[in-house]
DNA sequence: AATTTAGACAACCGCACAGAC
DNA sequence: AGTCTGTGCGGTTGTCTAAAT
């Protein structure tokens, strides 16, 4: 037996854009009831107002989330925000609501539509000069960015607000092993257990990073992480550093990134960008399962 | 001035997942 | 364990507007 469809064609529900009456009659009813039970939105909406909302829930909820809720912050994409959305994709794939949820106010709709309509060309035009993605163009990455905002209705609003999503894991990341390469070179950290495709732990393999035991010689090969939120903040800020030239340090002096070994008082020279954090920290984000893909 | 094209973004669609029963 | 419901997500389409011809 299906499931009953969210909402039939022939039910005489209003389709396509929304009119002024209906966001009202939509937020009005979110404000006194409460967001949720958007499936038996409508039918409820034409008892509190006696008036129709010929919507389905579906597409209430979609409205609600994508452009009504007071937190949504309003205006065109900053450069900051710019840099981070180009990194997060780089470490999160399209993972929309992943990526909205660490950026103020901004909805999943709206970033997927930026993605597509403004970076991935600037990307793809940007490739063929370097392999690196990180924004260079700052002076004006994006012409959009700089005009003014299309839509009257628009406003800057307070950014200190986060439209944050339902999610606190972000699993099944694929990191890629040229993005990890740069990060730290040095040493040997032994995960708990590696799962193959069969779902048997196998010994565990190693690349180059802090992340796993020792070097493995196949460049394709990517890791598929599973991250906390703050470890996905956390993450995002040290694929953002560039280590590759960066000398270790411990309070024996200065070590070189091709050490054999160090010990676990070493300590990376980029505390303050990466908001204290020592190499014990560091491994400890190593607790993770590490799927191969 | 009229028409065409491209860009931007709102909205829809189908599927997946989690929880309740 | 299986089914149903509510919700969330990502891909795609539709529509509007501005720029180009």
């Amino acid at each position: 037996m299906g499931r009953r469809p969210c909402c039939s064609k022939d039910e005489g529900l209003n389709r396509g854009a929304w009119t002024a009456t209906e966001d009202k009659l939509l937020t009005d009813y979110v404000k006194t009831h409460g967001e949720g039970k958007w499936r038996n939105l409508p039918k409820r909406a034409v008892l509190f107002m006696h008036a129709g909302l010929k919507r389905c829930g579906k597409s209430c909820r979609l409205r609600w989330l994508n452009y009504l809720r007071p937190d949504i912050k309003r205006g065109n994409i900053t450069h900051d925000e710019d840099d981070l959305i180009i990194r997060l994709h780089n470490l999160l794939g399209n993972r929309w609501s992943l990526i909205a949820g660490r950026l103020p106010g901004r909805t999943d709709n709206e970033i997927k539509n930026y993605w597509n309509t403004n970076l991935v060309k600037r990307l793809q035009k940007n490739n063929h000069n370097s392999s690196n993605l990180k924004v260079k163009e700052k002076e004006n990455p994006n012409p959009k960015i700089q005009q003014p905002n299309r839509h009257p209705f628009k406003t800057n609003m307070d950014s200190s607000c986060v439209v944050q999503t339902k999610a606190t894991r972000c699993t099944k990341v694929v990191i890629s092993q040229q993005l990890l390469k740069p990060i730290v070179a040095p040493p040997p950290i032994y995960v708990d257990h590696v799962i193959n495709d069969d779902d048997k732990a196998v010994e565990p393999k190693s690349i180059l990073s802090p992340f796993v035991s020792k070097e493995v010689d196949n460049d394709d090969l990517d890791l598929n992480l599973d991250f906390k939120m703050d470890e996905l903040d956390f993450f995002s800020d040290l694929c953002n550093e560039d280590f590759s030239q960066a000398p270790l340090e411990n309070n024996k002096g200065h070590l070189s990134p091709k050490s054999d070994y160090i010990d676990d008082q070493t300590f990376l020279p980029f505390d303050d960008s990466l908001h204290g954090w020592d190499f014990q920290s560091i491994t400890n984000l190593t607790q993770f399962k590490f799927d191969w893909v």
